[in-house]
DNA sequence: TGGATCTTTGAATCATTCC
DNA sequence: AGGAATGATTCAAAGATCC
């Protein structure tokens, strides 16, 4: 096992405290799964990895010019049989779940050289799949010898610690992102090139890059400011550079000193964005609960007030205790709404309404008022 | 094991002679494994299968409107525990190998709940994938409760025999059928609706049953005419009113004798094309949709940037997560655009505007810009 | 008849808090 | 721990209905 040197970078996370024995904000140099052991169980709230696709390739590949193609070649990616590629896929994942928080998640990105190895073995360690996520690539490699279809896809996978665990997800994030669609398993974004990829001699420094819009999406969805992403496969550094611009913790796993030196330059040149810019779309959970009953106690809704659905199809007659009433129907707003429409739930809050001004309000707007006057 | 009836339905075969000790262009009714069993070493040119997915649902689901999800619950996608759904998968799939020619291929289509199992198995048995393929559905059913990415797609694994097997790929028709670009490894079709929906009584005859589009491409691309095409998960029998249409031999596996009667009565309705009638039939490329997110993800927009109306008189800042906040008001640039204006609704691309040297330009112009940068 | 609007539905591992 | 109450949540396509 290789001796860990951790790297600080000068990095000065804009993000909160989080457990002091982590290296936050650091690379740890060395192999993969020995460093994962020196890190504590349930410590990362966010796992993003990119391990190596076992590619398998034979020999050269030229392009119908005759140029050659800069194939992923190097000793890395290189595993004796699909054997002993599983079992690697399965120690590193092992020890992944060991430092996964219970309520964190996991995220690994392949191609079909070795996702469903990866998501095979996800699956039989206990992770829960919460979704795959396909990488629709806007600029692929197209097939030079006309043999297959177009490879234009990645495919990522992202589990929970466990069937019942809780996970993050921003969900209005990614609504918000997606103008006000939900966000679907297939994302296109371009392969990384241009003056995102880096370079040195005119050569790109690592074979597989990914575009930092990819990992934005990924942390955007699955963490909040703060949280502590952890990448065992660091290359170089994207997930650093995207977690220091959100506001996350981040730790780096690479034993390749090349890409260690340009993960820890990249980063520092990364900008943190501002407290408000971060500001996401995330439902208001710390509003407290209010009970319908309040408003009547408090004088907002009078008992003997008639409610009404949008359509005044049903009507029905506030209780002095909170209870509604139509017909031989009564119960709580949930309940009677359910009831009168024959479904098995309904938010009471915004199917019913009152009048104002000959106009139909949902009672929720007088919760919202009601907050107001009340919250300090 | 089940008893094999051989069904013969009524379809005379515009196709060439293929081995005599086929069932050719018949129904096997029985199990799976028993019926595959009974077919002779190499003897088919390709395999589609559509396996149970081992769902493993929880309760009910309701939509947001209380209407109940009709969901499979189906006896067949029941299994015990995912090593009793891995032992299935290696089982059938170790036959199907068996009965493969050598130059044949098979298809298998699942979702994350069993594709990684059954890729796992496929490349353990030796099979040599070739690529896997994604199936973006244009009408996904959406995530009614808000807690994970729309399901929108499924896969397809394809795999040869072997490593080094040879196999037939029509690349022409493919880059034909694709507006003479190369067919990618992502396709788009709407899920089985319509008058193509088997139905009986108003009900779905199949939970499950697939889009023929998806097995024309299919068939187009890995098949010759006169090849033997063998589901082993025949269903309502989409395989076989296909490989009738475009002149291949098919031959069906399927229990369920609902599905065999449904299969019977649609395939012997299917009529075989002319070679003329073989020509195309893709629907043109309607410009892809760019949410406002898009552009802050790849830096077109940095988180922070203040966009202005064309007035001046609503001035609002980016969020990271594409909202837009002015104030207290935030929201997507559609929503708060609307509001800020106190409209029903608003185009936020032609409302907005950003400053350039000096100037108002609308973010739609940043728009049109992505995608003459993203688009082939 | 035609356009506008409403209704239905699809392989789904689909909630959280309080008592 | 388990049951009950509360509350948050949907997109596109096809067909039916209405005017």
């Amino acid at each position: 096992m290789g001796v860990l040197e951790k790297v600080r970078t000068r990095s000065r996370a804009a993000a909160p405290a989080a457990p002091a024995e982590l290296p936050l904000d650091q690379i740890l140099m060395g192999d993969c799964i020995a460093a994962m052991r020196s890190l504590p169980a349930k410590s990362v709230d966010c796992i993003f990895a990119d391990p190596p696709y076992n590619l398998q390739l034979g020999g050269d590949l030229n392009r119908p010019d005759g140029s050659h193609v800069d194939a992923v070649t190097d000793h890395w990616d290189k595993f004796d049989s699909l054997a002993v590629y599983d079992r690697f896929t399965r120690e590193w994942l092992a020890e992944a779940r060991r430092i996964l928080k219970d309520d964190g998640t996991i995220w690994v990105i392949g191609s079909y050289h070795n996702i469903f190895k990866v998501g095979s073995a996800i699956q039989d360690l206990g992770f829960w799949i919460l979704n795959d996520i396909i990488w629709r690539k806007a600029n692929p490699m197209p097939n030079f010898k006309g043999t297959r279809f177009t490879n234009a896809h990645e495919t990522l996978i992202w589990a929970s610690s466990g069937e019942k665990a809780k996970y993050t997800f921003n969900y209005r994030s990614m609504k918000t992102l997606n103008d006000e669609l939900q966000m679907r398993s297939d994302w296109e974004f371009p392969i990384c090139g241009g003056q995102e990829r880096l370079k040195k001699d005119g050569h790109k420094v690592h074979p597989t890059q990914k575009p930092e819009a990819l990992l934005y999406r990924i942390l955007l969805a699955s963490t909040k400011p703060g949280d502590v992403v952890l990448d065992p496969f660091f290359g170089t550094g994207t997930t650093g550079a995207v977690a220091k611009r959100l506001g996350r913790h981040w730790i780096g796993i690479e034993r390749e000193l090349d890409y260690v030196d340009a993960a820890m330059e990249r980063i520092a040149a990364a900008l943190p964005l501002d407290e408000s810019q971060l500001k996401t779309m995330q439902a208001p959970k710390a509003a407290p609960r209010v009970a319908f009953g309040q408003l009547v106690e408090n004088g907002y809704l009078m008992p003997g007030a008639v409610l009404t659905d949008a359509k005044r199809k049903h009507v029905a007659v506030v209780g002095a205790d909170g209870s509604l009433r139509c017909g031989d129907n009564a119960g709580s707003i949930h309940k009677l709404g359910a009831a009168l429409q024959g479904a098995p739930s309904c938010n009471g809050w915004t199917y019913w309404h009152h009048e104002v001004d000959g106009k139909l309000k949902p009672i929720d707007t007088l919760r919202q008022t009601y907050l107001l006057a009340t919250q300090p």
